[in-house]
DNA sequence: CCAACTCCTGGAAACGATTTCATGCTGGTG
DNA sequence: CACCAGCATGAAATCGTTTCCAGGAGTTGG
């Protein structure tokens, strides 16, 4: 049902395409010529009016039927929901904001893109949202804290709810923030908060647990930013696991956690005399990696090396990395439902925790003999 | 300026903080409790009309004022901007969009989150998204080119614009794309539409300038996806360069754009018996490696690599691989400039091209002697 | 036979910002 | 003194959707 209208394609400026009865067009152009030449996009709209004209109805049970269907007599509804797919109608999502103060749209905001973990967040987000017809705002705070909260100020005015990735954020600006909208954090907790995690403590158990099979006594660990919960996960699990397994376990840091990081980390590691080493992501891990290789130290020959995130650049390099894997997608997934949740229903305080696990690849192997 | 309100805040289900005056919440509390109780959003904002009344003007010069303050005495703009910053004001997006017909946002489409490149894009667009006040919906589409149309459609009523990087689509799609919505592509030209690309041509040369100087006269290329057409300029500057300087290219694939694609060309560059070769990415180029690493081939000794992008993974392996290095993040500016010229000015079809450069690093060396 | 009730529908009033149109005021000119 | 131009301002209409309210049609029960 397009019709081409060359008067008001000349106007535009270029050839025009309308999903749009030709004579209800031609009257609104002459009965508002000048506003429909300022407005150019409104000429192509077709509106709940239109509909409710084309079904018989007013707006108003147009509406009904086009929403909940509640009161309003199946036939009549059939008919309006036939209409609005012969005519194409898609509801203006500022109209309908405007009357409904929601704007249909979620916000994520995350430390760092560039770093290949949070991408796969995104899209475990988006597909989510898709589906629940909610649009995703994506913003980056360059791992800055001051950045993160100002964001989410920000971002609040022009979404229903945010998500939060790994925020840096001390505990009450997080309850701050919270107060102001609906928020979900993952890879954090925070007060009563709702929040997806992963089960750190886990993860480092299977870790350590591989390591000890495979003969080590004295395993290092090597720290995020002190900043990051999951840093502070990671190691107290590191320390509950070692001490239950009767293992050293040497503290390293904390690093930048990034590739640069875990070079600046690697020569200490080695000094520390341990035989195998945890880095708090994988970043660092091939930050280690890379700088062990440079100086000829063999991995996992002389030392074993175990990343967290497996992200995909672990699998690229050689030997490809040892790492807890997280559900990254399944992490942002999650972190939709339970926003959704939480913004229709505001009381509770859902928590939802995923299981990591290990990926044995080439990084790790037999303790060298002392 | 902050007021907090018991009442509002008991039935709200949790405490509140309201930059409003007690006075002016108490009665529209009371004048329109069911509504208010419905709309709870609604209840802490500061209206246009709030502002215009602590000025003592009306909304229409307040709304002047705040706008492009033409058409007011610069007093009464003075003293409207000022009850504007004390109040807090920030303009409901919904109405104004509602009332303007645009809505504020601009939409990017990417083929792969995953892939490194597209996040650094993703980076530059916001951060000069944001300096001109828009905000940005990223979407992905798992490489797949159906689904970019279809995301071109559902976006372009949520969006004033909108940018694709690096599209798949073939040129007929884009330019019907390009006469719904105001569009830029990165990456890739298409009949009039504007773009942002790099100069693919250049970056080849240098890389095969580097390639001869380091005595190579048998180079390979290992092609990507034959509907892109960053890979068809890059084959097109190897051919040439190639020829003006009397070296033999050998062109191989194409390949899947990702790691897996480059441990699959492996062994063909291999067979082919050429002592350097050139992929389409970095992605690919980092598979290659891998899979001579894998199989005891020494790089550069051997063979030499180069790859194209300069993502963050390409200086993590073992060697750090020489690449042609892209301005990502410019590119991504670049493209929110034009789209920006684009949306007030329909005319014309700008275009940018911007520069690559090579980055040597550790995977290119001297030709092996045969 | 009328009151009370349910079910569906249409009219109208929001929502908040922008823009058009009308008006009052000032100052300058014939 | 009359008239007009130009400026600053306010009132009102507008955008498209949702929701409230009133009312009509039909049913049930006293």
């Amino acid at each position: 049902m397009l019709v081409r209208w060359p008067q008001i394609a000349s106007e535009f400026g270029r050839p025009l395409v309308l999903p749009y009865a030709l004579d209800t067009l031609w009257k609104r152009f002459h009965t508002g010529r000048q506003h429909c030449a300022r407005r150019k996009v409104r000429l192509v709209a077709v509106t709940i009016k239109d509909v409710a004209r084309a079904a018989g109805v007013s707006a108003s049970t147009a509406c009904r039927a086009l929403g909940s269907g509640e009161l309003v007599r199946p036939e009549t509804r059939q008919r309006v929901r036939q209409a609005a797919a012969e005519l194409g109608y898609q509801p203006n999502r500022a109209a309908r904001g405007l009357s409904t103060g929601r704007t249909g749209n979620i916000g994520l905001i995350v430390p760092d893109l560039a770093n290949p973990f949070f991408p796969s967040v995104v899209k475990g987000m988006q597909a989510r949202a898709r589906e629940a017809d909610y649009a995703v705002f994506v913003a980056d705070t360059d791992e800055d804290p001051t950045v993160e909260y100002s964001l989410v100020r920000a971002l609040s005015k022009q979404v229903d709810g945010i998500v939060i990735c790994s925020p840096r954020m001390d505990e009450d600006e997080l309850r701050d923030a919270a107060i102001e909208t609906p928020l979900v954090l993952l890879n954090r907790r925070a007060g009563r908060i709702p929040s997806v995690t992963v089960d750190n403590v886990d993860g480092m158990r299977q870790a350590v647990a591989h390591l000890v099979a495979l003969g080590h006594h004295r395993i290092g660990y090597v720290e995020g930013p002190r900043t990051s919960w999951a840093n502070r996960e990671r190691l107290r699990g590191m320390r509950s696991v070692t001490a239950a397994s009767g293992i050293e376990l040497v503290e390293l840091g904390s690093f930048l956690p990034q590739f640069e990081g875990g070079v600046a980390a690697a020569d200490q590691v080695l000094a520390s005399g341990v035989t195998a080493v945890v880095a708090y992501n994988d970043l660092m891990a091939l930050g280690l990696l890379s700088r062990f290789t440079a100086r000829g130290v063999d991995v996992p020959g002389r030392i074993s090396i175990i990343g967290c995130d497996d992200i995909v650049a672990s699998s690229m390099v050689h030997p490809p990395l040892t790492t807890v894997s997280l559900p990254k997608e399944m992490t942002g997934r999650a972190g939709v439902d339970l926003l959704l949740q939480l913004m229709d229903n505001r009381t509770g305080t859902p928590r939802r925790e995923l299981p990591a696990h290990l990926l044995v690849r080439g990084s790790t192997g037999p303790a060298a003999s002392r």
